[in-house]
DNA sequence: ATTAAAACAGACAGGTCTGTATCGTGGAGG
DNA sequence: CCTCCACGATACAGACCTGTCTGTTTTAAT
């Protein structure tokens, strides 16, 4: 890769990581490019040299958002590999921290979805693929920890999980971990029958 | 009460009813003021008249959607007086026939949340308070459930019917009301150990 | 009938938003 | 060394936003 690819690259990382932090700390409508600019120390021009109009500049950060997730969890599901009780409880485990730390504010595919109706919104189909595949995920866990109907088990613990993400604020602190390991155990007990 | 008291309240309900279908339809950021007096029918003095700003619209709408909520649950509570779980699976009932209805975009309360922010936005504050009512409201019934942990019993409820306002659009037709009731059923079997 | 409150209508101010256009600069590749 | 292009800086267009102001008309109570 030539060098003036590499800081083509750096550039549009730093308005893509500025942005996604502001869109998700303040919100994507209360944030305008002018801001994101701004903290950036980017011009103008070159936030939409990179992204073609704002729409795909929260796309963007939502598919950022969505490979970290992601990234994370197949970290911990790396470290499970043959135990899918284990694997489920250590991932219910980084979750149940995340939603307890401090300017936790909610998932931001869900974030996202609430503050655009429009289905067809670039960023809406990422949160939606987001959300199928959270769901695929949990399935494949439900399977091999041998539900009776692993649809169901997954439903619920993508219900499970998606609550925990909006009653962060609801939480008292430490309390989500052992209430969503709890639950989910729970779950997976009435699973086998 | 005179008879020029009751128009008054008649224009501002029927700006309150048109705000509310329009924030709820669209996100309250997406609606500007001028598209609720417009299809209320209403000169924008007049909304200025009953809402201070905006905000005090907005915070008018949520608990609008608050008190619609309470009397739905009051409705239903009074049917059950003297049975807990056949109490709380009726709830469950028609909140998951709630999520299925097509137009469904979540709860209003979390909506709002992820628009504004701001902890100390007028709004926000009827939006926690929703919230700790609910999980109030499901205290009384785990304990009347007899949990050994009412308030654990609660807090995974809680998260259950939130989780549920959120994954709606992720649910196939008819999927809810089942999923939470066996849910349901599995975090009180588990409670009660 | 008179009077006061409330509603309607619409212009307007001041700000913000997205996206474009213009112009100057500096560094990398040939 | 010279050319090219990403970048920075900034002005701008056009739309939209909240909230105010002015003035007229309707409505209700006395």
């Amino acid at each position: 890769m030539k060098k003036s690819e590499v800081n083509v690259q750096e550039v549009r990382e730093r308005i893509l990581e500025t942005a996604s932090t502001l869109f998700y700390q303040q919100g994507v409508r209360a944030v305008g490019v002018d801001l994101v600019v701004e903290k950036a120390g980017v011009a103008k021009t070159s936030l939409y040299r990179h992204f073609r109009t704002k729409d795909d500049l929260v796309a963007a950060f939502l598919e950022r958002e969505d490979k970290d997730f992601w990234d994370t969890w197949d970290k911990v599901s790396h470290m499970h590999g043959g135990d899918p009780k284990g694997e489920l409880d250590a991932h219910l485990d980084w979750i149940g921290e995340r939603v307890n730390r401090p300017g936790y504010r909610g998932c931001p595919q869900i974030n996202v979805a609430a503050e655009f109706p429009e289905t067809d919104h670039p960023a809406r189909k990422v949160a939606a693929a987001h959300k199928a595949e959270l769901r695929r995920r949990l399935h494949v866990i439900a399977e091999r920890l041998g539900a009776v109907r692993p649809a169901e088990l997954a439903g619920q613990l993508a219900v499970l999980i998606n609550g925990a993400f909006v009653s962060a604020q609801m939480f008292d602190v430490g309390e989500a971990k052992p209430l969503l390991q709890r639950a989910a155990s729970a779950l997976l007990q009435a699973s086998r029958s």
